[in-house]
DNA sequence: ATGAAAGCGCTAACAA
DNA sequence: TTGTTAGCGCTTTCAT
């Protein structure tokens, strides 16, 4: 048995009309308190249920937002996503996720999706490969406010929400000179990121200031298995280093099987720092220290972006959560 | 500017009827090629894109499915989540988000949201707290099929998918026996969830089975924390146990990190053996040995039964996702 | 306080 | 091959 009850089913049943009944049931200040409770009384054991398909149609207006993210299997999206779904449903929205998988093309469809949809609005990173942004920027022209995080073009007319990426490398650089480490290995994500430029940039004008250079040893790895390598051959020599920074989660994943395949003991033998949202960082022994960058923090700012945009600002602004050095003991 | 080419648009500047330039868009036999490639060209320069909306009016129907979880940040979701947004792209449909957060209120919401999206279906995963199922009973009334995952109601009458804990269980229990280890602490979950129950039951079993129920120690840990203290204190005395199970990723995590702790090596020291979808075990070295409970294979079984569903096969079933051992090093 | 009627954009049965 | 028409369920203006 499908949804049934109507308005018309209402009316046709108490003959009143059916433009009655709907005010009626909006408690409409026209309507006598006698139909109201009556209409009421009737849409309850009827069990209507307003037909959304058709309040779309008439309000033009789904309160749908669409999130696009590379993969949703990902502890930063993941705490992203968690805090977007639980402001939409809070504000009366529903989410819809889309993946691309890396994939150009499906990135592309996914966006005609959203305009299908008329969604209210998309929050969209984008996929490493993707150069070109005009087909997101084509939703704004739709009214569909576009709020970009974490991986965000480099265009500069749109809303951008980043995790401070300069901030929290410069974060993690103090900390580790702080402690007044005496050679530190700076294990990078892919490199023709954005979001690595800025951590390599930001990571090394710090050690630079404190005249501490050559102390540092930069190195790139594009996977955990390849960062894990990385340290297990550096760490052939003990002296090499006796401190790791490593970039992202995924880094630090490889770094620790490597640390915990050498058996060596941290922080006495090596210390480890890295760029995370904490999930990883708490699972070892000690935990990691790490500059914190939230994705529910993230999240919830994007929303409340989003929810400004839809009120009419058309202030186009980047955005930055800002990141806390988080103590473990690993350092 | 918002959406404006309708077909009504199109119509009047060709000055032929709306019918026409609906089939035209179709490619419906009837309709001239002469015209219909008129009427392709403007559609495509006016950039018309059909209203979603009036078509879900019109056909009652949204295309959509929704996916409900109490989180959506938890390893084994995560992938759940990602295979069931993977099929329903591919095949058409939209997928919608909401979290309970373990909150019954939230899942009442979110439900009668199913309801008034008038979605095609719904993945569900029941919260731990919830014992009326009958609100989700409510949606296979109204032709919305449910099927429920992971976390599934005792009640008969609905379609199931879920991973084979009892096999799983039995699994790790027969590698652990089949190495010849002489004491076994093995660490479950809240004892109140019906999945904890059989895990314990099938492993306890299979130890009996062997008579080897007096090298075996069972106990209980609510949190990854309460896992790691436990195996703090059972590791005091170095020959209480040679061997934990994990009954899954939150205590593996709490394990570990009392391991880590303690600089045990594994598997010499102290084996571990756990049931898990995979993505914990391998951050470890050696990574850690599990049989497979994977949510990726469980998304793809719910979405296979899903359509099914949709295609009028309303045999209801249990199905189960065979489980696997995936050898690490650390038995 | 209530009703009549138009219309959101689309589909499809029926007519021509 | 094309057009006419009714209608999906609701909101809302304008009348009464």
């Amino acid at each position: 048995m499908k949804h049934n009850t109507t308005l018309k089913k209402i009316s046709s049943i108490l003959d009143i009309s059916i433009s009655t009944v709907s005010r009626a049931l909006k408690d409409h200040p026209d309507i006598s308190d006698k139909t109201k409770k009556k209409v009421l009384e009737l849409a309850e054991t009827l069990e209507y249920e307003p037909n959304t398909y058709a309040i779309n149609l008439r309000t033009n207006n789904s309160k749908v937002f669409t999130l696009i993210v590379p993969n949703i299997t990902n502890f930063f999206y993941d705490s992203f996503i968690s805090a977007i779904e639980e402001e939409s449903r809070k504000n009366g929205y529903s989410l819809m996720i889309l993946q691309t998988l890396d994939d150009t093309e499906t990135e592309l469809k996914n966006l005609k999706l959203c305009r299908l949809n008329r969604v209210s609005g998309v929050f969209a990173c984008i996929s490493p490969n993707t150069t070109d942004v005009s087909p997101f920027l084509k939703l704004d022209e739709l009214d569909i406010p576009v709020i970009f995080f974490d991986k965000v073009p480099a265009y500069e007319e749109c809303n951008k929400i980043c995790v401070a990426d300069t901030q929290a490398s410069k974060l993690a650089a103090e900390a580790i000179i702080q402690k007044g480490r005496k050679k530190t290995f700076a294990l990078f994500g892919n490199n023709n990121l954005s979001i690595t430029k800025k951590r390599v940039a930001a990571f090394t004008a710090t050690f630079e200031q404190h005249n501490m250079s050559n102390k540092l040893v930069i190195d790139y790895a594009m996977s955990a298995e390849e960062a894990r390598n990385k340290t297990l051959s550096l760490l052939k020599n003990k002296k090499a280093a006796d401190t790791i920074f490593c970039m992202s989660d995924e880094i630090l994943t490889g770094v620790m099987k490597a640390l915990q395949e050498l058996h060596l003991k941290i922080p006495t033998e090596i210390a480890v720092v890295s760029i995370s949202n904490g999930d990883i960082p708490k699972l070892y022994y000690p935990e990691i220290t790490y500059a914190e960058t939230s994705g529910y923090k993230l999240g919830k700012l994007a929303f409340t972006r989003m929810m400004a945009c839809l009120s009419g600002s058309t202030f186009i602004q980047e955005l930055t959560v800002e990141s806390v050095l988080i103590e473990g003991g690993s350092l």
